[in-house]
DNA sequence: TCCTCCAAACTGGTTCGACCAATTGGGCCT
DNA sequence: AGGCCCAATTGGTCGAACCAGTTTGGAGGA
């Protein structure tokens, strides 16, 4: 499995060729044949599949696919593959990202070092130019938020957040479509940023409640099928 | 891969045959000869180990071992492995599981159902009598905490609380071996299962901070060396 | 027509052996 | 002593084969 795409193309055939009832996809021998590799290719990809709990292998029987219990790993690759999450998955999702980022903010407060100050003061300045360039954040915003997770000091704290990313990696850029939007989180980081170097926590984390309420408003809006999201290449398929 | 616990023996193999270096491991040949079973059954648990960032294969060159990075259930497959784990990162986990469950108590208050309130007292009513029968609890501890989550209506967040209790599942018996420690921790669980009926989410939030606090502590003594923990034949090699 | 039951086809689990090409390390030559 | 080259090693991939339960479809009976 050398190619990572793989996991994600299987992941998205095993989704939208399965029973409905029973969630039953195809064999595994038949799957070999469809992406045109070895059985034990789709083996391993079919053993990462099962540690991530999409799918179960039920021996002699088949393999059965189930994204109710799926980790949070396995929400971030059907995000990545474009498949259609469950709505209320996505919001879950926020609402965790919500809970884990005022809480990064408030740590990084007493825990930030010069050197994530340095890193944020980059990212402000690399996200300046993008906004006088005329094109949206996405990438910046990103490396923002998990600078101050990583300024938790807490690794694991990371590795969980950096999922979150994961899963928005393609709606980020949509997200930030509208320009004004861009503008604003913009504003709303260095505000942050400026509470960080003050140690303010509460201010802090205060300031990162309010500038997680857009894009909370922003997903829940889409998942009630209020607002319809602008559509992108990127996105043709979900 | 039908016994998953070759997952672990060989995540406990790489660790302890890997160089103190590099973190080159043995080759997948004799990895498949150490255990007994073909290449292709390493292949698929390197493949999960891989993705849990534990592992990282190099072409033509070999596996490397390297935690620093593992994902969360990594932490949880090294723990019931009975491995090593960094002390940091256990102290980390701690630090992100408070942070989790009390919020987690906010949010039960508002959302608990008569379904999770049914739960919660079956597992004190078997809290109790473990008690009465002076056993310690541990599996009675670890569901009290998950229903809390679950009562908080998102599945992401339970998915990721419940490897909390994964990777804590071995060393939990040897928490509430002292007796003591189990009453105590019984009392809490009662007043907070009360605050969660009286919907009072501030006092919801106090009681589980308390709470968690006597396990932070507990297990900060650990890390640093102050409290050894006492002996267990489950954890003979730890 | 419908139900029962059995055998054949299918399925995941597992092994073996083989080939490829990049990496690596040690021995040889300078 | 230093540098170069080749051969062994290694992960990546493939294909064929066998096993033992599961499914399933059709034959045969009620």
């Amino acid at each position: 499995m050398k190619e990572k795409n793989l996991l994600a193309e299987l992941a998205a055939y095993l989704f939208s060729n399965s029973d409905k009832e029973s969630g039953r996809t195809p064999s595994e021998r038949e799957l070999a044949e469809h992406f045109g590799v070895s059985r034990g290719q789709i083996r391993e990809a079919l053993a990462i599949l099962e540690a991530m709990r999409i799918v179960e292998r039920r021996a002699k029987s088949g393999i059965y696919i189930d994204t109710k219990q799926a980790s949070v790993e396995a929400l971030a690759l059907f995000a990545r593959a474009g498949l259609p999450l469950d709505p209320v998955q996505i919001y879950e999702t926020v609402e965790l990202r919500k809970i884990h980022e005022i809480k990064a903010a408030e740590l990084a407060c007493s825990r930030a070092t010069e050197e994530n100050f340095e890193r944020l003061r980059e990212i402000l300045k690399a996200s300046e130019e993008r906004i006088a360039a005329g094109e949206g954040l996405a990438k910046e915003d990103r490396e923002f938020h998990l600078e101050i997770v990583r300024a938790t000091k807490n690794s694991v704290f990371h590795n969980i957040c950096s999922v979150y990313y994961l899963m928005g990696e393609q709606r980020l850029p949509i997200y930030f479509n509208d320009p004004e939007r861009s503008v604003r989180s913009h504003a709303e980081h260095i505000q942050i940023y400026e509470a960080l170097l003050r140690r303010d926590g509460n201010l802090a984390q205060a300031l990162m409640n309010a500038h997680l309420q857009g894009a909370e408003s922003y997903w829940k809006g889409i998942i009630e099928g209020r607002g319809k999201e602008p559509k992108s290449a990127a996105l043709e398929k979900a």
